[in-house]
DNA sequence: TTAAACTGTTTACCTGCTAAACAATATCCT
DNA sequence: AGGATATTGTTTAGCAGGTAAACAGTTTAA
């Protein structure tokens, strides 16, 4: 299986070699980044909430009334990108666009009862399968790991 | 300008609250990966080698006479997605397709002269950025954060 | 020799974004 | 006051980076 195919007779199998490529932090995240989202992808099934929709529909529960602009700005996406993903949730019932009273421009997002528990099914079916596929991990590893990824993040996101 | 606009007198500031979102490593990670990339990106130059496109370089170079598909295994994405890469590395005069003795249907890559140049460069410019990007995080926090997302990595590329 | 498998490729598609323009509304500046 | 300026949500067009399915050519297995 991990054998290179035996196509040629003495085909040298460079499977195990370690590659420049795996000295670098970008070249390991992005990898890690497509595991651990397509395993987010499956634990809430195949066509249920997008990573980025439900990223949304949490901020929308954690801070309702949260305006598009406010909450486009949070999750480090464009306004314009996020129409489409509160759309969804609105398309879904979870949520729906009420117009604040001092200001006509402004959509606060509220969300509804249901979208608040499909949140919490959600957080916790994702919580589930984080949990599993980082077992390899202590809980002091995962801590590190997150903690240095904010401490990226905190180096980006500075605006 | 942390502060939210001044649309509302009371306007309490979520900015410094932590939601659920940031317990997530699949979330801190696709924050940071977004990051590290952008950086990768304006360390090249704006349209010069793309991430993945300096990955397939790297390896071409690394393992002359590779194939496609093994080439395409390796980065973890489908032969048909590799094609594109192949074509721009080809139409850049890095790597040229060869035909094997011993079998008509794979295309060996071998890596030019150039490509072998480009690639040092290349390789070097990526990584004294990611050094500068990655200023805050100590040598070992460095290793520390490779080890864990490989270990991530080993979780979900087995097959 | 026929069936099965593998290689590279094309094509059609999908997702998740951005950038630019826009109308409506709000704020700032004398 | 009133005009310039800014902000909000939105639409539209486009891009990047991928997948999946079909295909011809070639190789291997039965």
């Amino acid at each position: 299986m991990a054998a290179g195919a035996k196509v040629r007779e003495m085909d040298q199998d460079d499977d195990d070699v370690i590659s420049d490529l795996e000295q670098f932090v970008g070249y390991n995240l992005k990898r890690a980044y497509v595991i651990v989202q397509a395993d987010f992808r499956n634990a809430l099934g195949q066509d249920a909430l997008a990573p980025r929709v439900f990223s949304a529909l949490s901020l929308a529960v954690q801070f309702p009334h949260i305006s598009q602009s406010k909450l486009a700005r949070k999750l480090g996406i464009e306004r314009s990108g996020l129409v489409a993903i509160v759309d969804e949730l609105e398309g879904l019932g979870y949520l729906s666009r009420a117009t604040v009273p001092g200001d006509r421009r402004v959509q606060a997002l509220v969300p509804t009862e249901k979208g608040r528990r499909a949140y919490a099914e959600a957080v916790a079916t994702v919580r589930a399968h984080e949990k599993a596929l980082l077992a390899d991990l202590t809980a002091a590893e995962q801590q590190t790991l997150i903690r240095l990824l904010r401490k990226i993040r905190s180096k980006g996101e500075t605006e």
